[in-house]
DNA sequence: GGCAATAGGGTAAACCTTTACCTATTGAAT
DNA sequence: ATTCAATAGGTAAAGGTTTACCCTATTGCC
């Protein structure tokens, strides 16, 4: 493989002045710097990483960890985000999917560590609190979609109840009054701040959320919990003063109370308007209507976290909220007059 | 940060006493081996991978160069299987997701260049025929889902055509005769592998697959596509002697189907059986009843694809297909006795 | 003319690990 | 007693890049 002293030998110079023309650094005469630029060119050189980091004893790499499960594309929407940042920095991602598996995550903490990474992300899929302290390689962490349960580090979060006052408000401003919610579990960390958010619209509209209209769609212990969703949608439909919308605290289970409407007879939006969450577009956009939800903003959440790396933590910020975003489909439409 | 000469010093031994002995190559005696440890332990040594790769002149790491759109979870399903691989044989993989940019393209290349990858996978969404040839870094190219237009090169491919008789025989072995198709785009390149499956089983068993029941589910050029099978269904599913039964290109189409059949009042799968492909787990386990299917063995690509790359390119099997998987869930019954 | 500043360049050490080659001691076999 | 092999270890170079420090010749200015 080409290395340095190969152009160096061959154009008539020292190591150190190709060195510093490849890197833009005006070192030597224009006629020389054209020599260097025209031999690297030639020869395709590229410059020895391993070389590089060594010498500058620590790496561009920034870790990213990520506990994902692969049943959800955010992940790799979060990926690119946290890339493309990296890439706009010159720096390059060390990638590791775990996913229960502690094993796996001491691996490669220890292989960011031995690339000498600069600093690392960790980041979840569904919004959760870290109680194990890991021992990180770097003193630069960042948590992404999740926080340690201590309050301690620095965390990128979504905005959970900014999205649940998304969900009521557009509902609310269709003149919707008696909504549903069929929420995440009660132990998931989004879900109360979700609800609160919701509580906040309905108290300032004067609606009340009735404990008949407010179920959970999701049953078990998280990362197996069960769907029960289409059921419970289906005996709130059936009340006599059913809702005119319902609010789901993911876009799954609006999937599973779009399929509870269409068995009860039920057209979407014009008897039951639905608003999800997430924007998992191969549902969202593969319904018909089409979903309307609050997206979460996985892209931007992995793109701040890597800027929050990079920055370092001189950057006294600990916990950043990244807002969710409306996106208006089809599923919503205004309450029929009775 | 720690280097192996400061426990060499502490311990009063040579660097190579040291570096031999942790890596588990016995050349010390046993007290002074345990010593060794203890201090690495101590000081939580992790050797430089920079210093290793340099001294190696070439790294343990496989370059992934995803074309990797983020609205499906596969693409983590294949960046896991890879990972597994990957880290069974102590090598790390080094991710690049791309778009439709060449440029990215380009930039990963260099990067794994610089990195003095050992191999490389290059992967698709879906099945693609690769025109232009890239300039990779290393000999060792392994396909992921697609292939050189050419016929060149070592490829990963879906077995597509075994895939469209899974969903044919399952539907024919539950009694159906009259099966509709709504297929991807004719342009795709799975969509005539599928198709061709879907017909030898129709033809053993003297099914005919009239054209009118054969309709694309899609229209417009690849990437930009524009799902039709909504009304498509809507259609085929209206007419007089409508079929009990359809085969769907992909679980996206199969979920439009579905909203189509609820709008016309049709239960699944009593009044009609679905049949998937892909396996997009948010659609396949949200719907009710849940979507039976075809699984596309993105994770066993991956796998595959690193270990092609890692056994090298003496490997002879130019193109190895890998089978796909009936995943039966709800959403086919017998059809209904008239 | 004298002096400083600048352009254009070189030298060699440092980064950390691995390994080819070498030495010394011990025990056993000839 | 000599030889051989094995055990336990050391020495130093190599791998490719960057950079602190040094050198020389030319130019500009007073």
């Amino acid at each position: 493989m080409a290395k340095l002293s190969d152009i160096a030998e061959e154009v008539g110079v020292s190591n150190k002045t190709v060195s510093l023309t490849l890197r833009g650094i005006k070192c030597a005469s224009p006629e020389i710097s054209r020599q260097i630029h025209a031999v690297s060119d030639r020869i395709g050189y590229v410059p020895s990483q391993a070389a590089r980091d060594m010498r500058k004893s620590h790496s561009d790499f920034i870790g990213l960890l990520g506990n994902m499960v692969a049943t959800t594309p955010h992940t790799v929407e979060l990926i690119r985000g946290a890339q493309d940042e990296a890439l706009a920095w010159s720096r390059r991602l060390l990638i590791g999917t775990i996913d229960k598996d502690s094993d796996a995550e001491r691996e490669f903490l220890t292989m960011f560590k031995a690339h000498r990474v600069s600093g690392a992300v960790y980041a979840t899929l569904s919004r959760q609190r870290i109680f194990h302290k890991f021992e990180v390689p770097t003193e630069n962490l960042v948590l992404a979609n999740c926080g340690f349960a201590d309050g301690s580090g620095r965390s990128i979060l979504p905005d959970d109840e900014g999205g649940g006052q998304l969900q009521a408000a557009h509902l609310v401003g269709l003149g919707h009054r008696c909504i549903g919610v069929i929420s995440l579990a009660a132990s998931a960390n989004a879900t109360n701040l979700r609800l609160s958010g919701i509580r906040s619209v309905f108290t300032e509209h004067g609606i009340e959320l009735e404990s008949r209209f407010l179920k959970e769609g999701v049953e078990g212990p998280a990362e197996t919990e069960n769907y029960i969703a289409f059921e419970v949608a289906k005996e709130m439909l059936t009340a006599p003063d059913r809702p005119t919308a319902i609010i789901c605290g993911n876009d799954r289970i609006a999937l599973l109370t779009f399929c509870a409407a269409a068995e009860l007879g039920l057209q979407v939006p014009s008897d039951l308007s639905l608003v999800g969450f997430d924007d998992f577009k191969t549902v969202t956009e593969g319904l018909r209507p089409e979903l309307t939800t609050v997206k979460l903003p996985y892209y931007e959440m992995g793109r701040l976290a890597v800027q929050a790396v990079i920055k370092g933590k001189t950057d006294q910020i600990l916990e950043q909220v990244v807002p969710c975003e409306l996106v208006e489909r089809g599923s919503c439409g205004p309450p029929k007059l009775t």
